[in-house]
DNA sequence: CAGTATGTTCAGTTTAAACTGTACGAAAAA
DNA sequence: TTTTTCGTACAGTTTAAACTGAACATACTG
């Protein structure tokens, strides 16, 4: 087998597993390019320049030095330094599972606990000023209320339990 | 107090609650206009034809048409009838939990176990073919392939456990 | 049957996101 | 210092999604 051989063999394995993976990443709710990107660095492995990033991918360096960026906030990509290399080196988090789970687990505990308050300040509301108001229509609201209210509850029961941060082994 | 303030206290509690649990809806991977959708139809309560969703949402009547059609896919809506209504009529699925949870949760699991199977094949492409194959780099593919398949591993365990149509109790 | 009401298809428009190339500022090299 | 090498801001373009109105098909009404 020929070295050329070897490495459009090694490519297509490589093309497959970015392509693959860049999926799964998707599903945490980064965009298709985030997702590409992370992708690439992690199967990449080395650190890489934007340069680099950009051949790879066959976009210009302004995409990758946004979604760069965008992973960076994320915390799922950190810049690294190496003697002599003059360029910002980029590499992918290895311990995947716990950064994107815990994150993601966060994302949702916050957003659930923010907008459960927010009804639960509705709810007050309605409460404070419904002495007055004896209808079945403020009734009902205010039974769907609770309703919702309860939904973010278990919503946040759901996810604490696979909360890989708070250590349930 | 009169009519009319109650009247407005009302509608101004109604929108601040279809508001926020909108933004709860869009979270399990609904569109914006879903998440109104849904959210305005679940608050209201009773079975609402399409004029009446236009009317509520100040948008066209397509709009409801294909909304709706999304929801009705996703079974978070159902078609009802009503003596004397020749309109179509439609209300909200009264299960939050379970209805949003399972399918969100088995959206991932599928997806989890597609993209696990096709890096499993890739894998045994490598495999195949680097009998011939001795580089560090064909090394490095399969170890990275190794830790992307155990992510999937984890990913499904974790979904797995807060499923709620798995009686878990 | 004719006439009307209702939901959906389709083509076009608006709106928002992703991407690109140029230009600029900061830092390194000469 | 001047020149080169980077990364990023910005403005314009492309691309995709959401939405609309008009036309159509089906089913109901009288």
């Amino acid at each position: 087998m020929s070295e050329t051989e070897n490495n459009s063999i090694m490519s297509e394995v490589q093309y497959h597993a970015i392509t693959e993976f860049s999926k799964t990443i998707e599903m945490f709710s980064l965009t298709p390019s985030e997702a590409l990107l992370f992708s690439t660095l992690y199967i990449e492995g080395e650190p890489m320049t934007l340069d680099e990033m950009s051949e790879a991918l066959a976009k210009s360096k302004t995409s990758m030095s946004t979604g760069i960026r965008s992973l960076l906030d994320l915390n799922l990509v950190e810049r690294v330094w190496k003697k002599g290399v003059r360029k910002d080196l980029y590499t992918a988090n290895s311990d995947l599972f716990n950064k994107f789970m815990s994150s993601y687990i966060h994302k949702w505990l916050d957003a659930a606990n923010r907008q459960k308050h927010s009804l639960e300040e509705t709810r007050l509301l309605l409460k404070k000023e419904r002495k007055e108001i004896r209808t079945g229509e403020a009734d009902h609201l205010e039974e769907k209320l609770n309703e919702m209210i309860n939904f973010h509850c278990l919503i946040s029961k759901a996810f604490s339990e696979i909360d890989p941060s708070t250590s349930d082994s």
